[in-house]
DNA sequence: AATAGCTATTCCTTTTTGGACTACCCTTCG
DNA sequence: CGAAGGGTAGTCCAAAAAGGAATAGCTATT
């Protein structure tokens, strides 16, 4: 083994690992994202290479031989050094940058936004930079992101907020217009404005109510629960959101609750941040106090939905309370 | 650190490890056999790919910055990895292979071949196959290799063999046309035949009898040994030789050693392999057979060395001996 | 027989790579 | 001071490499 020997491409390197992991180039191909017909040249490629063969062809697909059995680890190990590496610089780098805080825009508008202060003026050294997708030109991973989801996602740190407890809201003057919604059924006749990214709404609130098979009259769908907000407002359609994102509407009675419908949905909010990373100073602290704030609000929201709940049941309608506090958007 | 980050070019990392290691783009790249600005390149395609800067540049050269050297290590244990598989492929595939002995010729003609059907009658089970690099298409790296050289290789185990006692030959035709060679000055007006690859051994005998900055009248440069002892066979000149190669003709008259003259040269005939290649079955006998061999080859010719050195003392020509074993060249 | 899954191969386009050349900077020396 | 020698990065372009679309052939299953 002469000291001017090139080593192999990282390419080969990787799809080598893939095909030996999932036993076929094809499945391969789709883990590397590449063809199956670039899959199987990397790994003609790679045995040229090396001057051996490493896979067993088969019409089922390819089976390591003897030879590649033995370059198996050496492979994952070279890789698993070139990924440390870059992983130290990554995490060397975002010593010295802000933690970057991902955040759907309701959940800021409805609970973060007016809270940050309090925990920026007890944490001046701490810098946080509020971040989103909506511009293309983001490509910067961030530290934590809270967002929507229906549970845990594998490979990350995963803590539910809030945001599970759902209810069905509209305007009293739409309400007044189509008679009034005296049953859960009556819902059919109403125009139903749903969030693009909460798809099992509909499904979950008919399983709870018993309208399996339900379909309302017509379906509007938006991408902003603000933009939802609104048109529930204007007496657009009844709508299906979180109770905590329409706290403040239902107090004024700007929009109301019938019938005390909801339910508890499997998709919540939820904060998630990468467990391999290592965390810098004031990570844990931000943390740990967005998740106390979120248990406040969550709780604030509980103990407002069984306020209604028992108002409901007594036949008194919900008594509007006065702002808690005064609203930014 | 999301799953599906591309790991780096193996050549960036080579690149990378040679900057980092000679502190110039320019002298990494002969390193590496490009060009220097592939060299510019590729460590600007690094430090994108990692987003971070690797190395200062300053007028003198590249310096690591202190990502680079923690990055350093890393790529340098992937890189050994790779190695360490190719290197156990490689050695997996020898074990099924001839051992694969590469030698000069002229060792390959006076020495081996008329004492290897001995080694190859007492070991059947070693198949030995005999190389050279006269075709360009020889490519396999020998597992042992016998030829010139003046001290051990690095990185390399080495072994000297024999043919460090050089003598100054002529035919005896020769120095009858030219008035003899009273005293080692004579030497001067002769032609001297000259080996390509042996380019200190004029220095060295000029060195050993007082002739410094002496010039032969003609010097004709030859690349095989076998050649240059037939020329001086033919008359056409005076040639220094390692006495091993010339025995024959010593002893049968065909050309003699006038006033003995001669050196000991620090170039002679070395066997060497690779330390980090693990051994065949046989390779170790078959090495301790070529030592001895030889050791026998090396005695033989000191011996005959000594005995012409003690004649010329007497004053008596050296007495031609029979030729101990027929000669195939 | 039809279908679905797999493989390698050919043809071709696109992308990447690396060399030749150049401009610019610095250090040293006469 | 200018010349020489060492270094760097950048531009232009040709060659090499990479990868996709399409295809042929094989097998296993229904």
């Amino acid at each position: 083994m002469a000291g001017n020997r090139l080593p192999p491409s990282t390419t080969g390197l990787r799809v080598f690992l893939a095909v030996a992991r999932l036993g076929s180039t094809a499945k391969a191909a789709v883990a590397v994202n590449l063809t199956q017909s670039a899959v199987s040249k990397q790994i003609q490629a790679l045995e040229e290479h090396l001057g051996t063969t490493l896979f067993e062809r088969t019409p089922q697909g390819l089976k390591l031989t003897e030879a590649g059995s033995i370059y198996n680890p050496y492979a994952e190990a070279a890789i698993e050094q070139m990924e440390r590496g870059a992983r130290r610089l990554s995490e060397r780098a975002a010593q010295g940058r802000p933690i970057r805080l991902h955040m759907i825009a309701i959940a800021g508008e409805r609970w973060l936004m007016e809270r940050f202060p309090v925990f920026a003026q007890a944490h001046p050294e701490i810098d946080v930079q509020f971040t989103n997708f909506v511009s293309e030109e983001e490509t910067e991973e961030p530290d934590i992101d809270i967002g929507h989801q229906s549970g845990p996602l594998p490979g990350r740190e995963s803590h539910y907020l809030f945001g599970r407890q759902v209810a069905l809201v509209a305007a009293p003057s739409l309400l007044e217009r189509m008679g009034g919604l005296q049953r859960p059924a009556d819902i059919q006749k109403m125009t139903l404005l749903q969030h693009f990214q909460m798809p099992t709404f509909w499904a979950e609130f008919t399983e709870t109510h018993g309208l399996r098979g339900a379909v309302p009259a017509h379906t509007v769908r938006y991408g902003y629960y603000s933009v939802i907000i609104r048109a529930a407002m204007a007496g657009l359609g009844v709508a299906l959101a979180p109770r905590c994102y329409v706290a403040e509407e239902l107090a004024s009675g700007a929009l109301i609750n019938p019938l005390g419908l909801g339910f508890e949905s499997a998709t919540g909010c939820w904060l998630t941040f990468s467990p391999n990373t290592e965390h810098r100073p004031g990570f844990e602290a931000l943390v740990a106090w967005l998740r106390e704030e979120a248990a406040i609000f969550e709780a604030a929201t509980l103990a407002k939905a069984a306020n209604d709940a028992s108002a409901v049941a007594a036949g008194t309608p919900p008594v509007p309370r006065q702002a808690r506090r005064g609203s930014a958007s």
